[in-house]
DNA sequence: AATCATTTTTAGATTTGCCTAAAATTTTTC
DNA sequence: GAAAAATTTTAGGCAAATCTAAAAATGATT
């Protein structure tokens, strides 16, 4: 089936509202994740579930039926692929892929996909440390640890972002902190779980928070 | 200024029909490239005049403003960016990067455009041989010869086609040629301008229709 | 359980891109 | 140069995606 860049934005809303539960979702959650009103969503709603592309009962929310989470699962594959590509290949910075992503995820062709993904190695998580799901639809999993959980002393490597809003991925921008780099783990505040990190010459301290959304792995 | 997916083709088909002279296009002709009906032409017409994008006067025909040519040499750009990508990188065969191309050129983002030129290596002339016009719209200047010109005895190599018709394609593929392979010219026959090629193994002839789509430089 | 607030849907319009059929204009032919 | 043919535009409509305003349903609060 060949739904349109609105349809598939839909079903992309629906998916990441409901999560891996398949929670149901509301009208009012979707418009305000595509920034849209709740009369447009109802509408899009009617047409999806004729599709049979959402369970969708009027006043009761909806959920993305198979065939629909298969269909969002794809797309987010190919953002994922491309924000890598872009990183990767194009030295884009990660804070900068989005956007562009948004755009490349509906280009339409099975076969660029798979292409695509074997000229990035088949990689199993994006530039933000998103995982990215397989021609199946099979999500890998994650095996890095945040950064908060890091032990004193260790040396890690950055994998990859929990949080990937703009204002995190600025601030670790702005921290000189990229994909790959190499931290030190100077030491662990008790107080309140500060993390003191060496970074090349550079030494700073972040909070629990900002490092409870940084995947690394031991080097 | 921002155009829809729908806008930037007329550009670009108006673009063609014209070439490089700039000649009066009529709605007819703009209409069946599109593949659509004269009455939606002449509906778009309307609309990309008052965006002064073209010149346009009913019942007299129409032609591409400045603007509009250099809206229009844009898309041609990341067109033929991307099917070089396609091909080079990624391993597809000139004959299937078209209708791939058609999507991708619509992604807007200027930074991505230089930056995928750059990966490239600045490429000029795309799989086809088409010009990859640079940044501010100028045309490379084409140096090969066609496979016509050739000399008996002389060998060289592909550099693309004239005619990019997926028909040509598909004959140039199905004996067996492709961007960069060596062609060496056993002789050609004065009776038709036929020419008597070995490639590789392979020893076949081409007509001289057929050779005079073939670009070439000397070995 | 009745009222009030929130959420959601329905009704009615608008814009974009497209269509068919009819009218207008231009070009060709005799 | 008038008639016929071809081209092009206008008129009127339709589907998709959006909006605002009003109505309906649901949920929360006394
Ligand atoms: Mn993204
Ligand atoms: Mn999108
Ligand atoms: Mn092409
Ligand atoms: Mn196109």
């Amino acid at each position: 089936m060949n739904l349109s860049l609105t349809e598939e934005n839909y079903l992309k809303a629906i998916f990441f509202i409901s999560g891996n539960e398949g929670n149901l979702v509301n009208t009012n959650a979707v418009a305000e994740r595509l920034d849209t009103k709740p009369a447009t969503v109802t509408d899009m709603l009617r047409k999806l579930k004729n599709k049979e592309l959402i369970i969708y009962q009027p006043y009761k929310g909806t959920r993305l039926s198979e065939d629909g989470r298969l269909y969002a699962i794809q797309i987010l594959r190919k953002h994922r692929l491309w924000e890598t590509f872009l990183v990767e290949k194009l030295g884009f910075g990660w804070e900068e892929v989005h956007e562009i992503a948004e755009q490349l995820e509906h280009v339409r062709s099975p076969k660029l996909t798979e292409r695509l993904s074997g000229f990035l190695g088949n990689p199993q998580f994006d530039p933000h440390g998103d995982p990215i799901p397989d021609e199946r639809g099979v999500f890998p999993v994650r095996e890095d640890l945040t950064l908060d959980r890091a032990e004193a002393g260790q040396e890690v490597l950055v994998k990859g972002v929990k949080d990937s809003s703009t204002e995190f991925l600025n601030y670790v921008a702005k921290l000189g902190i990229r994909l790959g780099d190499e931290l030190k783990v100077v030491n662990i505040e008790p107080f309140d779980g500060s993390v003191l990190i060496q970074h090349g010459e550079a030494e700073f301290r972040l909070s629990a928070q900002a490092s409870s959304n940084i995947y690394i792995s031991k080097k």
